[in-house]
DNA sequence: GCAAAAGTGTTTGACATACACCCATGC
DNA sequence: GCATGGGTGTATGTCAAACACTTTTGC
C-alpha cells in the first residue's frame, strides 16, 4: 500500500503532515546453548556510522513491513530459519541512541537451536557466535538490549517452557538443567529438578540414549507440545 | 539538535536516506481507581480519520524528544500530573493499523491517583473516565492496548508495589484488597489478604480512621517506600 | 439492639529444599 | 577395577488456602 520509494508518500490528512517522522529499526538479540552456555550472535557493522564495529543484527522497517516481519525478515536472511520462536523485548526510544539520524529501535529476542541453523549463511553474514559471559563490546545501546534480554529470558523461562526454543528437539534431562542453570546464572539440584521436570508430564521419554557426554548415557526425550497446549488452556500453572 | 521544520532534516549517512521514514506515536493506557473498580481515562478523537470516536490519548513523538518523554508530555497536559507512574506496555507495528498513514504506537499504561489530577484540566480535553468493564468502542487497535495493559497490570501487580500508585496516599487495608480484587478480577479471603500484606512490614499504620465506608472506621496506612526499597535491594521477594 | 464493615488465629495440605548413594559403562 | 556422569527417594520446613467469630459504632 506505501510503495512509491522515489517520490515520499504522502499522508492523507492534514494533521499528520504537521508532524516529525523517523527511521524504525529492529535489533535482533539472537541466543542459541551450547556447552553449558548461552551464545548471542553479534556482526561486524557494514555501515557508517561505527563501521567495523560489533553489532547486534537489525535492520529498518519497511513501511509496507509489520515490525515483527522486519525481525522475522532479518532472521532468516542470516540464519535460514523461519518459524523460530521471537518476542518483543521492549522499545530503545532515547532521542539521541543513533548519532546517523533520529531512529527508535524495537529489541526482539530470538531462541534458536545452535543444530538446526544454515551456518554457511551466517558466515557468508559475517555473524559470530559469542558466549554471552565474554561479549565484545557492542555499539550504541546494543549491550543493554542485551543484558534486558537476559533478564527477560529469566523471567520468562520460568512459567513459560521457552527453554525447549534452544536445546535439540531430543534432548537429555542434565542437558536441560545445564540450560536452565545457565539462564538462571545458579546451580541446580539435580534430582529437585528431574523430579519438578517430570511432574508436568509434558516430556516424552525415547528409547534412545545420548552417549556424548557419559559413558552410561543418558536418555533422550521430547517435548510434547500438545499436552503441554492442553494443560495450558485448562489452567495448569507450568513451572521450572 | 533536530530542529528545522520546514524543510525536512537530513541524515548524516548515505545509507540511512534510502530508507523509510515513518510515524512514531505513543499511547497512553491511563489507569485510575474508585468503587472498587478500575477506570481508564479515554476522550473523543479530534482529527481526521475516525474524528469523534473513542479513543486513548496519544502523541506523535517528536524528533528531539525521548519515546518516554513524549508519554510524560501527555500525560501532564492532560491531567497536570507528573512524576506519575509509567511503564512501557508494548510497541504495535502492524503495518496496516493506522489507516491514515504508515505509524507505529507505542503503547505506555500509567497508574495516577483520582484524588491528586487536575479535574479542570481533563474536562477540559475533553478526556472521561470509563469503568474498564463497561468501555465503549475505542478505535484502531486501542481495545487490544487496554487488554494487554490489564493483562500486564496484573502479572507486574503481583510481584512489584505497584498497586499503591493508585490508591490516595493514605488508605485503608479494605480500600487495598478491593484494589487488589479489581487487578487480579477474584474475591480474596480478608485474613490471608491482611496477613500477607501486614508480613511484608511496608505499610505505616497512621493514627487516623476513615469512616467513609464503615461505622466502625478502618485505620489509614501509608506505604513505605525506603523500607520497601531496602528491602528489594538486599534481595527480597516481595508478594502480594 | 441491630446492621454492616473491621479486625483477628488456627489447621491443613502442598510443595520447595536439602541431602547421599547406587548404577551403568568405556576405558 | 575405576572413573565418570546418570539416575533415584525421603524427611523437613515453609507457606498458601480454607475457614468463623468478635468488635465497634451509627442509626
Amino acid at each position: 500500500m506505501y510503495k512509491e520509494k522515489e517520490q515520499e508518500p504522502v499522508a492523507l490528512y492534514d494533521f499528520y503532515q504537521q508532524k516529525d517522522k523517523m527511521y524504525v529499526a529492529t535489533d535482533c538479540i539472537i541466543f542459541g546453548f551450547d556447552s553449558g552456555s548461552l551464545k548471542l550472535l553479534t556482526f561486524k557493522r557494514r555501515v557508517e556510522p561505527l563501521k567495523g564495529e560489533w553489532s547486534l543484527i537489525g535492520s529498518f522497517v519497511k513501511l509496507e513491513e509489520d515490525v515483527s516481519s522486519a525481525a522475522k525478515r532479518v532472521l532468516e536472511e542470516i540464519t535460514g530459519l523461519t518459524n523460530v520462536f521471537m518476542e518483543e523485548l521492549k522499545t530503545y526510544g532515547v532521542a539521541d541512541r543513533d548519532p546517523g539520524y533520529r531512529c527508535i529501535s524495537i529489541g526482539q529476542y530470538a531462541l534458536i537451536r545452535l543444530n538446526e541453523y544454515d551456518k554457511e549463511l551466517v558466515e557468508q553474514h559475517g555473524a559470530v557466535w559469542h558466549d554471552v559471559n565474554d561479549l565484545p563490546e557492542l555499539v550504541l545501546d546494543h549491550r543493554q538490549m542485551v543484558d534486558d534480554a537476559l533478564e527477560e529470558l529469566k523471567r520468562k523461562a520460568r512459567y513459560r517452557p521457552i527453554g525447549f526454543e534452544l536445546l535439540p528437539e531430543k534432548f537429555t534431562i542434565p542437558q536441560l538443567q545445564s540450560l536452565y542453570e545457565a539462564i538462571y546464572q545458579k546451580e541446580l539440584d539435580s534430582r529437585n529438578f528431574r523430579k519438578k521436570v517430570m511432574s508436568h508430564n509434558v516430556l516424552i521419554k525415547l528409547d534412545e540414549k545420548d552417549k556424548s557426554s557419559s559413558k552410561r548415557g543418558a536418555y533422550l526425550y521430547k517435548f510434547d507440545h500438545d499436552t503441554y497446549e492442553k494443560l495450558i488452556r485448562s489452567g495448569y500453572n507450568f513451572e521450572i
